[in-house]
DNA sequence: CAGTGGTCTAGACCACCAA
DNA sequence: TGGTGGTCTAGACCACTGC
């Protein structure tokens, strides 16, 4: 080996165990594997450029073309954004040019200004067994739970609960909740140095009860909408857990297939 | 110019007008362009093979690698799907290797059979003015609406209309559906030579209404999960709108987000 | 075995940005 | 003006498929 691509010898050939599933990975998928480590491993900060071609084609002895493919499916997940002339810079949640990432609901008409939010809640407590699985917890590892509500233009919208693993998110107070401008996923960021990098979603829909109706100023049993959503960081390792439910009379959950 | 690049001697270069916006047009966004066209022209039937990527490159003149940056776009759309070894298809509703394309509703434990289908009506009418403007027809023009339930293991979970420009559906009647098997965007492209291409989806919780509760076998007021979707063929046309009503006490909407 | 898509390289040049 | 990402080429070789 180490003759056709002279310069990948020190890379891994990925077919030294004659094991049932050669596993063939091509150079620039081990490159994008050693450039996630070290976003991972925090050498770049979210917002901060990451070195540029040229230089990470030297640093792995590579060529541009290789880096440049691992990039490429780096900035197509969304774990990094390419900007011509300047760099390719860590993704992150503020200063992200348009509004929340991960947030699907739009108005049915016009823009609406920012969210005004109110914590109801935020308090320690022990994984109940859902969610320990969901966040791959155990029974009773201490989580932490913030309930809050949305309102746009004053009309309260979302009603949401987060279950956070609590070791993670140690410090975590309702006071730091509601002093921070911008998304909650910008304060995971900065303050814990937690990325969020994707979720899944379940929808379904529900009937407000009692509670819900209060605090969402519909009546009781009105439709709502229920978005249970699992946010991932770095190695499919989830974070988050998220309840979220939507009045959907102004607004609707948008939803772009291809 | 023309010297620069040599063989894009005859394709446009595309800063011929002073305009205020350059409109710089990479020449492998070109070559896409003109792929497109052949798609839409209908010079290779969903799930031919396209010509191969040297032919194509020799076709338009140009390197194999800017054609295969044109294709590798039109495969991140779906419009074309890539097999190493055996060539480049155009993509297709039928024989798609994995269920629904754009049905995202899923049970929410283990597998199910394949849906049974109902239709329960489908008749000619004039395009109201909603409808219109949604497929870009004008209030008045025929247009076909069809009105089905989609049952899983006997059970009742999708009541959906949908409404079609009547001009280009023009022989579809309720036996045809009903007959047909497999993905109904399948027999669009079978039958009509209309391939779908995006969609863009508007969801909603809403209560059932007695009609739709009597069709869906759940209580007058029940919450359904309401997936308003217009899909796309070929620039950007709207060819079908569709209002579906879904059950989520055993399914749900599954969404990923990154 | 030939043909297809997939990887990798090396080098030239272009578009964009900032200083 | 120099650096960054973006485009384009030409050629070599690899992995997969089917005859």
């Amino acid at each position: 080996m180490a003759t056709s691509t002279p310069s990948s010898a020190d890379l891994a050939t990925a077919d030294q165990a004659p094991s049932a599933t050669p596993a063939f990975s091509p150079l620039y998928q081990q490159i994008k594997g050693l450039i996630l480590q070290s976003l991972e491993a925090g050498e770049w900060k979210p917002g901060e450029a990451i070195p540029s071609e040229m230089d990470l084609a030297a640093r792995f002895r590579v060529s541009q073309g290789t880096v440049r493919k691992a990039i490429d499916e780096l900035a197509a997940e969304n774990l990094v954004v390419r900007r011509q002339g300047k760099g390719t810079f860590v993704a992150t949640h503020s200063e992200q040019h348009v509004r929340y990432r991960f947030l699907k609901l739009v108005p049915d008409s016009g823009d609406e200004g920012p969210a005004q939010r109110s914590i109801l809640d935020c308090r320690r407590l022990r994984a109940s067994a859902e969610v320990a699985r969901s966040l791959a917890l155990r029974t009773g590892d201490p989580v932490l739970q913030v309930r809050r509500v949305l309102s746009f233009g004053g009309v309260p919208t979302i009603l949401e609960d987060m279950w956070l693993p609590g070791n993670t998110f140690k410090g975590l107070t309702a006071e730091q909740m509601a002093a921070h401008q911008g998304p909650t996923y910008a304060l995971f960021e900065l303050e814990f140095g937690v990325r969020m990098v994707r979720a899944e979603e379940k929808i379904r829909a529900v009937a407000a009860d009692a509670q819900q109706a209060q605090l969402l100023a519909v009546d009781e049993g009105a439709p709502l909408l229920s978005v249970e959503r699992l946010s991932y960081t770095y190695n499919d390792v989830p974070m988050e857990l998220r309840r979220g439910l939507y009045r959907t009379d102004t607004h609707h959950y948008r939803n772009d297939l291809s």
